[in-house]
DNA sequence: GTCTATAGAGAGATAGAC
DNA sequence: GTCTATCTCTCTATAGAC
């Protein structure tokens, strides 16, 4: 799975190159010039490896879109407890003011129009709900709430992103995570709470959610 | 302040042309082509009301940024209870696979780069936060609570919009809303209990929280 | 496989008739 | 004030030498 070798090939250092870009200033906004001025790659080379920007591109999301989630799924299956688990993964050291890698390419209007790209993006945040939400299930939280919950979780990070990238100031994640974390406690210290059954989803009589 | 007259100005036609587009593309994206066949206005007469095309995103930007400002105003401030009047916003009718006019704009490269459009960008969230934290005080939270809570709930809509579109399903707004709000009654519930002041901020002699 | 040179389309912006 | 015509620059992509 493309182990680091002393020297990338032209075409990894093609593909580095347009993902770094891409970090910056998103795919449209990228020129074929300016990748190939980062990689150090003579003009013509970039339509040798790939036979457009498209491509190029395709392969660049796919792979910043997969390495973002594994970096998240490291986080949300260690050994420590899931609670833990969800609360390292929120607070995890991130740069608020650069925006996230991924969640930025919904606003690139190339992306969203191309169905490739537009995919690598999807299944990222599928992903990455989809580890939460059984880390909130092994936290104790039925499976329709532990969905609502991870897909709360996700939000509240990408709005942390927005929101520091927009006042260029990264205390706005940290804010918008503890207020998330803080309620999160909260619902905890109720959920071990008989009175709360009240507005907790109703239950069918063999003990199912309902 | 501009009332709604049969006809529209040519500068207004313009103006609002790029808003339409911005909404859809982007600022960076957006060519003056565009916004010309758009509005049906002729190639010179946007540079005849605009220095440049920088112009007029400022000023298409403003408007934008102040248009939804003003919205989220309307339903912060009615008569209903803070809590309500947060619930009601929190569950406005959106389009959410558009994603926010304003909230895209911060992937958008033009925008960054340009202090104008950035502090367009940057004045609408401080506004949108101030709001829901008087609100989150009215319904009782401390000031420092209240800010963050404020900060959560903006990031749960701007995180809601990333993920619709991402996925190209406004359910995972609903999702994320809803997971928040169910907290968020959790944490009422609690708040009535002195059980709880464990972990709430500590306060000093005098009763100021610390 | 990598380079230099360049084609064709469309970008932002201007000139000048009406 | 509004239009048509056009300029220059950069974009994506290709040709062809090495």
């Amino acid at each position: 799975m493309n182990v680091d070798r002393g020297t990338p090939s032209t075409r990894d250092r093609l593909i580095w190159a347009a993902q770094e870009l891409y970090a910056a200033n998103g795919v449209a906004a990228t020129t074929p010039r300016q990748v190939l001025a980062r990689s150090g790659v003579g003009q013509g080379s970039l339509y040798h490896h790939f036979p457009s920007k498209l491509d190029l591109a395709s392969e660049a999301v796919g792979r910043t879109a997969e390495q973002t989630l594994r970096a998240a799924a490291a986080t949300l299956s260690g050994a420590l407890p899931a609670r833990q688990r969800i609360y390292s993964y929120l607070r995890r050291d991130r740069d608020a003011v650069a925006g996230c890698r991924v969640g930025r390419l919904t606003a690139d209007p190339l992306v969203m129009t191309t169905d490739d790209l537009r995919d690598s993006v999807s299944s990222y945040f599928t992903g990455l709900i989809a580890l939460l939400t059984s880390n909130f299930i092994d936290a104790g939280a039925a499976e329709n709430a532990a969905r609502e919950r991870a897909t709360t979780a996700v939000a509240v990070i990408q709005g942390g992103y927005v929101l520091s990238r927009a006042m260029g100031d990264a205390s706005h994640m940290h804010s918008a995570v503890e207020g998330f974390i803080g309620l999160l406690n909260d619902s905890a210290l109720t959920e071990s709470d008989a009175s709360l059954q009240a507005h907790r989803p109703r239950r069918t009589q063999n003990g199912a959610t309902a």
